[in-house]
RNA sequence: UCCUCUGUAGCUCAGCGGUAGAGCGGGUGGCUGUUAACCACUAGGUCGUUGGUUCGAUCCCAACCGGGGGAGCCA
């Protein structure tokens, strides 16, 4: 017999003349007199099916004592639930039990708090916040490849071990087949030149532009920041499409309809789970999605920014200075109480900015962008890219950078430039966003933070 | 890396300078088409680790380890 799953049962529009099969783990179970209401979920949904285990199966005195996380597959009929709180259960014709639990099985039927669960992450995602949150985590990995798919960017799979050494986009995990003794005796390393994990792939992600016109990359990115805060792993992924032909304006714009997108898919396709956040983890969440979803993102200039915050008349823990990096507080006004929506923030001092970024007529600034969401910060990070030969050298220069190491990014300049602009999406944070979790720890499966590598 | 809070039963926590308690969870029994079910009984803890102060430390002090929150850095 054909597994059904619990979603589509649940989901039926009328009973099935045929038995139908489930297999699941239990959530709970009730006993009455003469038979026992067992839930059991197998992860399609987040509601559970509801079981009628009668006391003349034959195995009804093990089934009688089945803990929460049992492991078992059920044969019977389904019919209109006699009781309320659901349209559906399942009449037990058969219980197959595969495995049962022991009475230690961590996970009760109450709330647990993320903290606990992340010390048995292995079993979290049995929770029904868990299995939402990875529900939503795979939805939105498909929503992100069909974005950008359906708008003809081609997939880039950029390399994972990387050998630029100063992308200056952070701290880098190191590489190498070598002991530490073999490395102070000079041993020549497996591939002849230090090595690192990447970073960001948006170096190579241009090389891509540069000859597809519409790229992204969507993959694993690695910083070895020592950074302890909810925002920060130190293994997470990133998506980074590169456009050529593309300026700041074109940038900016496909980030905002690429987060509206998203979040739009979010509350189509995962309706039940975000419900689910809303009422347990964030009650504020379908309103501010439907907010982001429905109503245009502001837009500021940096230097607009910086004027806006020093007439809110706020006393700012770090004062706000032109030239100087927006502070996650400066940020946090700007998107949660001046403008109250997600704000782009363009046209940065280039003195804060990496050497890859364009610089503006106005010989100050760069065509840097940063999207701001409210309650997570920066979700969005990109900038038009410098095309001219003669300017990227001279940045490369004045920050102290080597262009025989970037010989083959130059390249690209000598050869045909072209104006193009790329950014950089945070999954997790996104999924932080869309989900309202408000640790970036709880929605990716196993992470990785200084510290602490377990699993 | 810095600041700050925290570590007592499987979980969430209370407690006290004289070696510990609740609720939930587990077990047993009862009851009911139940649904975070309910009622009764019951088991379960070298109070994070190592030192120190003290007649005596879970409690006071120090260091270390783990966890949370914040800052910086960023995505």
């Amino acid at each position: 017999m054909a597994r059904s799953s619990v979603l589509s049962l649940l989901n039926a529009s009328a009973a099935p003349t045929a038995p139908v099969l489930i297999q699941g783990w239990v959530r709970t179970r009730r006993d009455s007199k003469a038979f026992s209401f067992l839930e059991i979920n197998d992860g399609s949904c987040l509601r559970s099916l509801q079981v009628v285990a009668d006391a003349s199966l034959t195995n009804y005195a093990e089934v009688a004592h089945l803990r929460t996380g049992s492991s078992l597959e059920v044969e019977g009929d389904l019919v209109p639930s006699q009781g309320g709180g659901q349209a559906w259960e399942l009449v037990a014709r058969r219980i197959t039990l595969h495995g049962a639990t022991p009475e230690d099985y961590p996970l009760q039927k109450k709330g647990h708090t993320p903290e606990f669960l992340r010390s048995i992450a292995h079993l979290r995602p049995r929770t029904n916040l868990f299995g939402a949150v990875f529900r939503v985590r795979s939805r939105m990995a498909y929503a992100i490849h069909r974005f950008f798919q359906e708008r003809g960017f081609v997939y880039v799979h950029t390399p994972i071990v990387t050998a630029s050494d100063c992308e200056g986009a952070g701290e880098m995990f190191r590489v190498t087949t070598l002991s530490p003794e073999e490395m102070k005796q000079g041993v020549p390393d497996f591939f002849g030149k230090p090595t690192y994990l990447t970073v960001s792939g948006q170096l190579e992600g241009e090389t891509f532009a540069c000859a597809l016109s519409n790229i992204y990359t969507f993959g694993p990115t690695f910083r070895a920041e020592n950074s302890h805060t909810s925002r920060h792993a130190s293994e997470f992924w990133m998506i980074e499409p590169e456009m050529a032909f593309c300026n700041l304006e074109g940038d900016m714009a496909l980030a905002e309809e690429m987060i509206q997108y998203l979040v739009s898919t979010a509350m189509e396709e995962c309706a039940e789970d975000l419900a689910f956040f809303n009422k347990f983890v964030d009650k504020e969440l379908l309103t501010r999605l439907a907010f982001v979803r429905d109503r245009p993102f502001a837009r500021l200039p940096y230097t607009e920014a910086v004027e806006i915050l020093l007439a809110s008349g706020r006393s700012f823990e770090y004062p706000v200075a032109w030239g100087q990096n927006l502070q996650a507080e400066h940020e946090r006004y700007l998107t949660e109480e001046h403008c109250r929506c997600p704000v782009t923030v363009f046209d940065y001092p280039k003195d804060i900015k990496p050497f890859y970024m364009r610089a503006n007529e106005d010989g100050r600034t760069v065509a840097a962008m940063d999207l701001l969401a409210p309650g997570i910060g920066e979700i969005v990070g990109g900038s038009q890219r410098e095309e001219r030969l003669d300017v990227l050298r001279g940045n490369l220069a004045r920050q102290g950078l080597s262009g025989e190491a970037y010989s083959w990014y130059l390249d690209l300049r000598r050869y045909g430039t072209v104006p193009h602009a790329g950014f950089g999406l945070g999954f997790e944070r996104l999924l932080m966003f869309v989900t309202g979790v408000s640790n970036i720890r709880d929605v990716i499966p196993f992470p990785r933070v200084p510290g602490s590598a377990e699993f």
